[in-house]
RNA sequence: GGUCUAGUAGCUCAGCUGGAUAGAGCAACGGCCUUCUAAGCCGUAGGUCACAGGUUCGAAUCCUGUCUAGAUCACCA
């Protein structure tokens, strides 16, 4: 909040009734709508060093600081709060400062730390869905908010390669592709692959009731039906290196990721580092062995081999099935582990759904079997599942909402409502199409990231994504009518000397544009410590709020006093290039047209 | 059954490390474009903050219990 306050109560309360303030924290606050006053100090908890009631109390720390700092201009006594104003000057320079401030000043507790983040971490049977969409975003979002913060971050994607899944993609290809490629038929690598494993899906399920018509019961059924056996045995070849398994495993991969990086790349989303579980589920393989070498674990009378958490209240799990082969936990362990190799890092976030809570729970305890400093720098960033009013998303019924459609969805509306509504005609159409699709990203990603990570949402594809109110396209308007403006000052030739006079006089809602804008830093560290872009989204809606008032009440290119005018054209530029720097943070661009 | 999340306006969400009168947007209704971009602004209406206790100067916020919803507890990933 606001350093000086909190200086100043202290040292007005070890003055006045010698409290020892080195541990305490002043309760200060943005002072409410309708009650005079930028700041207010909650003096409750000071009563105990006055054994004073609440009202003197605040009126003795009130006369000590209005009579000690010039900063203060008033104060006023509300039962137990104390409102401070501050003068017209400080505001002034405190707006001056931000003019001059390029750099965020972060929080001791983040500078120089490596955080390791992986997200996206696609199975490679499937496209990508809305679930990923969340995902993704959140991983990019916080992996800027942290950068921006001050922190080194390493963006790392898992890519699941490797199973049973895979190979009933990979059978139904070769049983009924012939030998088709994703370009011949003119689909996109992802869904071609995908649209062999429903086909595999489809008829394995013809045959299991084929069979339970025969009279097998439905889990013999499961496990016999002639296609399932054949994907397993796919596997087996695969795990055994068959050279002939493994061309066609790394072809239909390699269409797979093709389609996967369109998807990203439309999505505005990157990494630095790609690792595959088919590279690490060995290692994995290889701790687990020495684990239980060194008894960490035990191993079944059937020789599977599995971790008893039963002491720290979790259940037991397995690590290596019967028959020697991995499992997911397996191989987690390897990546995780080579990552440390890797990296060193200081954190080691997963963003991963909250599905798998128990999972992570589960390898950290793993992983603090053999390295206890290792584990603790894990964290599992769960967030919660994208629901359909309907409720969850479900492939088997052709609920999921598919990632590239939902984004061309976007841009068809932002095309629309830019033809009805922008000012964007008379650009040539590659600048046109450019801004189209930064206002449809910008809907769809605000959209996401506004809400709290931790929380499940609602998606409700029949009505689309606004483009009014609380939106990401309604920043962007704000941000490009303010570009307009100063676009018409150039034009004016009136000119924008940077610096704000002490004197100029000031309304009530240009400090609080300023208090506002002081206040992105907080936002920002805030939000990188939470991680939770949801905190950046509503800052600056905020702020965006209380522009438009503004805006909307003053006039600023026909303001006759230059001071003035000076002043609302430096608020209006350091709004606009917030507005850009927290959008930026979402991983949304600002148009200066729209 | 055990564990973990969550429950705030018709809908989607803020607010939650206790502070003053619980906020937005959408949807509904009514105003404001010859005036810097109306994707905007102003107004009306809409609430037992799931329920019941407790903690205290003060509880949507913390604690306990109950109800409801979801997740999870696999030789699936």
């Amino acid at each position: 909040m606001e350093k000086n306050i909190n200086k100043y109560i202290k040292e007005a309360l070890s003055t006045l009734y010698s409290t020892d303030t080195t541990n305490l924290v002043i309760p200060v606050e943005v002072t409410r709508e309708g009650i005079e006053g930028d700041f207010t100090v909650v003096v409750y908890s000071f009563t105990k060093f006055s054994k004073k009631s609440p009202e003197y109390t605040a009126k003795d720390l009130g006369v000590f600081i209005k009579s000690k700092f010039e900063d203060i201009a008033s104060y006023n006594i509300i039962k137990g709060f104390l409102n401070i104003r501050m003068s017209p000057e400080y505001w002034i320079s405190r707006l001056n400062q931000i003019s001059l401030e390029t750099k965020v000043l972060s929080d001791d507790s983040l500078l120089n730390h490596t955080m390791l983040i992986e997200f996206s971490s696609p199975n490679t049977n499937k496209p990508l869905h809305l679930g990923h969409i969340r995902n993704n975003l959140l991983g990019d979002s916080i992996s800027r908010i942290c950068a921006a913060a001050g922190i080194k971050v390493i963006r790392v994607n898992l890519i699941n390669d490797r199973g049973i899944h895979i190979c009933k993609s990979m059978l139904s290809w070769m049983k009924w592709g012939k030998n088709k490629t994703p370009k011949e038929k003119g689909v996109k690598g992802d869904k071609f692959v995908g649209d062999f494993y429903v086909l595999f899906e489809k008829n394995y399920k013809i045959q299991v009731a084929e069979l339970i018509n025969s009279g097998k019961t439905e889990e013999e059924a499961k496990t016999e039906a002639p296609l399932v056996l054949e994907a397993r045995e796919l596997l087996k070849k695969w795990e055994d290196g068959d050279p002939k398994v493994l061309k066609i495993w790394n072809m239909m991969n390699s269409w797979v990721y093709e389609g996967f990086e369109e998807t990203y790349k439309s999505l505005g989303i990157y990494f630095d580092k790609v690792y595959y579980e088919s590279q690490t589920y060995l290692l994995g393989k290889d701790i687990v062995l020495k684990g239980l070498s060194e008894g960490k674990f035990v191993k079944d009378p059937d020789s599977s081999i599995w971790i008893d958490l039963t002491d720290v209240g979790m259940d037991r799990k397995i690590l290596l099935r019967s028959d020697g082969t991995t499992v997911y936990m397996t191989q987690d362990i390897g990546t995780a582990m080579q990552r440390f190799d890797d990296f060193d890092p200081d954190k080691m976030v997963y963003v991963v759904g909250n599905e798998q809570d128990y999972h992570f729970k589960v390898l950290k305890n793993i992983i603090a079997c053999f390295n206890l400093e290792r584990a603790q720098k894990i964290e599992h960033l769960s967030y919660g599942m994208v629901e359909l009013p309907e409720g969850k998303m479900k492939s088997r019924e052709g609920t999921v909402v598919d990632a590239d459609d939902l984004i061309d969805e976007m841009i068809e509306t932002a095309a629309k409502i830019s033809e009805e509504n922008g000012k964007i005609h008379e650009l040539p159409d590659d600048e046109k199409h450019r801004i189209i699709k930064i206002i449809a990203l910008g809907a769809l990603k605000y959209y996401i990231l506004k809400v709290d990570p931790k929380k499940q949402m609602v998606f409700n594809p029949n009505e689309s994504i606004d483009f009014n109110g609380n939106t990401g396209p309604f920043i962007q308007y704000t941000h490009a009518r303010i570009c307009s403006v100063l676009r018409n000052a150039e034009k004016m030739k009136i000119k924008f000397n940077g610096k704000v006079s002490a004197e100029t006089n000031m309304v009530d809602q240009e400090i609080e544009l300023i208090a506002y804008l002081t206040r992105y830093n907080d936002s920002l560290v805030e939000a990188a410590k939470q991680y939770d872009p949801g905190i950046i989204a509503n800052y600056v809606y905020g702020l965006v709020k209380e522009y438009n008032q503004y805006y909307h009440e003053y006039s600023i290119l026909k303001e006759t006093d230059s001071k003035i005018m000076q002043l609302r054209l430096s608020l209006s530029k350091n709004v606009a290039q917030v507005i850009k720097n927290a959008m930026d943070l979402l991983g949304i661009e600002v148009p200066e047209v729209m």
